[in-house]
DNA sequence: ATATTAGTTGACCGTTCGGTAAAGTCAACC
DNA sequence: GGTTGACTTTACCGAACGGTCAACTAATAT
């Protein structure tokens, strides 16, 4: 990785670390680039703008979302219903992690910066909304294997389906969140499976 | 109402609307006093931060949203799973309604300043924590009605059933929020029935 | 070796931020 | 009718905001 490689890079790792444990109106321009030791001349020789910067970090949150979390959690050799236990599992121990480090549950950092910026920034709207796409193909294609497994006793259309859980992921993160409570997670999350009619393994 | 009353009053309506429509940190306590019509003096004569003025926004919506929103559509007329159909009627409508004001759908009022918020200012989240409560024990209420008149198949606690409801809901307008689509809303929200275990209407 | 490009530095822009202070005006009560 | 306290007005504070610029240095390619 070149020189400036890296000096992006660590912009990116600043921004979307201070970003998601504050908000993106509470952090500023200055603040990352002091975080990531880079002079403020520097962030605009990368970025056009901070609203360009976050479309960036969006991006990166994405690959490490699914390379870190979707793809290991759903992976094949389980069980539909026992992969969604595994992801559920993921979730609860990171927000208890980000708790400890931070004090705060922080919960999904595309759902925050969904609801702050949606309404003020149409491409971040845009890039929050292709995430969210990436999270629903997952979703799907887990649909798929337990619909054709006889699993699913639900027969309503996977897609709806795959956005209603994507959907409950979320607002049950935001009430974790709000009541900073990560016990949340696990205790409301399992209901998933009614929500979707995923068989109950017993 | 008394001259300062109706003053504190233009305060709040006037935050109210700006922060739902874009964000607290988007908003500042200047242009709540422009559109208030209010000098900003005035403003710290009423409130000794803006903090304390969004709690007393957050109070304020909280009335409302029982008053407009809350009792009509959970009124004991109905059958439990017909209240809940006309709650998501009334959450539609009014988004749909709020897209061709703003051009926005601007979501739940309390999770956008959740997510915001939480972090950041912990009177506020402690604020935004009480108003999930409040729905929430209008949720339980009907669950309730629901076991007692055996249409609820599910036989969970209640407790949980109805915080599953309020984040379902959340997730939802969540959802509609970022894809900017009000009919998200008429297409998953009903699914709430699956998810707590309500008969459905046939 | 030199010219070009990529990256860095630090000073600077106008504007807005949340919040303060002090003087002035209004209405109500004695 | 004068006093009191609620309310209003206006000017102001230091700090931070997102963004710009021109000069400088480091790496690369010919």
């Amino acid at each position: 990785m070149s020189r400036g490689q890296q000096t992006k890079q660590r912009l990116l790792d600043s921004a979307q670390q201070l970003m998601y444990s504050r908000s993106y109106s509470d952090v500023g321009v200055q603040e990352i680039c002091k975080d990531a030791k880079v002079q403020k001349g520097s962030f605009y020789h990368f970025f056009p703008s901070k609203s360009a910067l976050t479309v960036e970090v969006l991006e990166q949150l994405k690959m490490q979302m699914i390379e870190n979390i979707l793809l290991p959690a759903f992976a094949k050799d389980l069980t539909p219903a026992k992969r969604f236990e595994r992801f559920i599992e993921y979730a609860y121990q990171y927000q208890v992690q980000l708790k400890e480090e931070y004090g705060y549950v922080l919960g999904c950092p595309m759902g925050n910066i969904a609801l702050e910026m949606s309404t003020q920034d149409e491409t971040i709207r845009k890039k929050v909304e292709l995430l969210f796409e990436s999270i629903f193909e997952v979703f799907v294609d887990v649909l798929e294997d337990a619909r054709a497994a006889g699993e699913l006793e639900n027969n309503s259309d996977i897609n709806e389906l795959a956005q209603a859980a994507l959907a409950y992921g979320e607002g049950v993160l935001m009430l974790a969140k709000t009541r900073n409570d990560p016990e949340l997670i696990k205790r409301l999350l399992p209901k998933v499976a009614d929500l979707i009619g995923l068989k109950s393994t017993t």
